[in-house]
DNA sequence: CGTGAAGTTGATGCTTCTCAAGCGAAGTGG
DNA sequence: CCACTTCGCTTGAGAAGCATCAACTTCACG
């Protein structure tokens, strides 16, 4: 566990928390005076698979990959996660969690007991209903995503990543840098596929001039065409 | 769309639906009033998928796929569904539906039109309740399932997928048959992979004494072996 | 510099998909 | 009632895709 340093939710500069978004002062205030806030470093593990359901973590500040482990120890990368999104939720009605969270960078991250938690969801019902919404949400996209890994190729894999990456950290879509850097391991982890895969394949788009390579960072120079390799099936709804 | 034929909810043997589980009996009168009960033949299709959403599917009696379409009209199956299991939740908050249902055999479905669904949720808040921790176990099982199709081979896809038809149809656990008759291109859309590689690692599995096939019926004589087999990472929660 | 970790690249072999041929059961029409 | 077709299943051979292994390079950091 990081370090502990607080701050008032309601001087919170973050309009997006999946906490406070649809609270009212009241409970923001009740939050304030019940949340503990941590701070973790680069690569320090947030959530334990296995550890017992604590209570529910929000992002205040940082990038986290949220993952299952699988034979062999492999882990497959479930979501990327950055500022205002929730942590944890997947431990909702569990004893305990069945993912890990670890941080891409240092992060800040507020944490509600889970008695606290159900206080405040049942006592604003508006709020359960846009969790409901949210993880009807998830459970779309992990959907699509277990068909993807089911039905594409490695090439399409790593391109989907690529695009999927960009959308997790980049507000605006189209070319530039994908928001964060990972290792062609955790690319691989997150595509479903091996570190030199990924690498070959990062190498490929880059011959064809889809991307950028500067040490670590990837910059897409032609989405649409990373897009179309990828096998895209537009997604309705 | 099939024939109607209409059932009182008071009426209705299905303890388990979960619509009614959770409703006074005042509720139970307004979705008696406001449902309709479909026929549906098997093979019929239930949902489409872009189909725009209208409303929520609930169970009365048969067996249903779910599925998604994918890289050249390839099939991936979800979730297979029974008497009592919602139907179409995935479109909550969507315009169009991101998935298809169809019958794998006769089946009787009953549909509440979206605006009076949301009113019975927004009275009932046990019921959002529980239909968000409904959902948090999608979403699980979602992971899960993403994880195994990224990571486990075929031979041990084909006979997880088996455990699951079983554990999807049957209320007992253990040996016996699995409860459905599916075609091998099913089970190879529900494993993710073709229906020749089924067709070999079922006859695998017979040879080895793990299962018994008889025409399109398939038993299991040893469950736990075909549990080992799948390389099963107990899941816990 | 020197060391270790991460990334690249090529060779090899295994797994899986695809294609094609053959089989058998069920249904159709003469 | 029996050819005839059709459809799903089985099985094998060949090809393609992918993971693994190993050698080498690059980079970060003391």
């Amino acid at each position: 566990m990081g370090k502990r340093t607080n701050i008032e939710c309601e001087k919170c500069p973050n309009k997006d928390c999946s906490l406070l978004r649809y609270c009212n002062s009241t409970w923001l205030k009740f939050i304030s005076e019940h949340k503990a806030c941590t701070t973790y470093k680069k690569g320090q593990q947030i959530i334990y698979e296995r550890m017992l359901v604590d209570g529910m973590y929000f992002i205040l500040s940082g990038k986290v990959k949220v993952y299952k482990t699988g034979i062999n120890g492999k882990q497959q990368i479930l979501r990327l996660s950055k500022t205002g999104d929730i942590l944890g939720h997947r431990g909702f009605n569990r004893k305990v969690f069945p993912i890990s969270a670890a941080a891409l960078e240092d992060c800040k991250v507020c944490f509600i007991e889970i008695d606290d938690f159900e206080q405040i969801l049942k006592s604003n019902p508006e709020m359960a209903y846009q969790l409901m919404a949210f993880y009807a949400e998830e459970l779309f996209i992990s959907e699509v995503r277990a068909r993807n890994l089911a039905q594409l190729t490695v090439r399409e894999k790593v391109a989907d990543s690529l695009v999927k990456i960009r959308e997790s950290f980049e507000v605006n879509t189209g070319n530039g840098p994908i928001g964060v850097e990972l290792s062609r391991q955790e690319i691989a982890d997150l595509a479903g596929t091996t570190k030199e895969q990924v690498s070959k394949h990062l190498a490929d788009f880059k011959d064809e001039g889809i991307i950028e390579l500067n040490g670590r960072g990837i910059n897409l120079l032609d989405e649409e065409r990373l897009k179309t390799t990828a096998g895209f099936l537009p997604e309705f709804g």
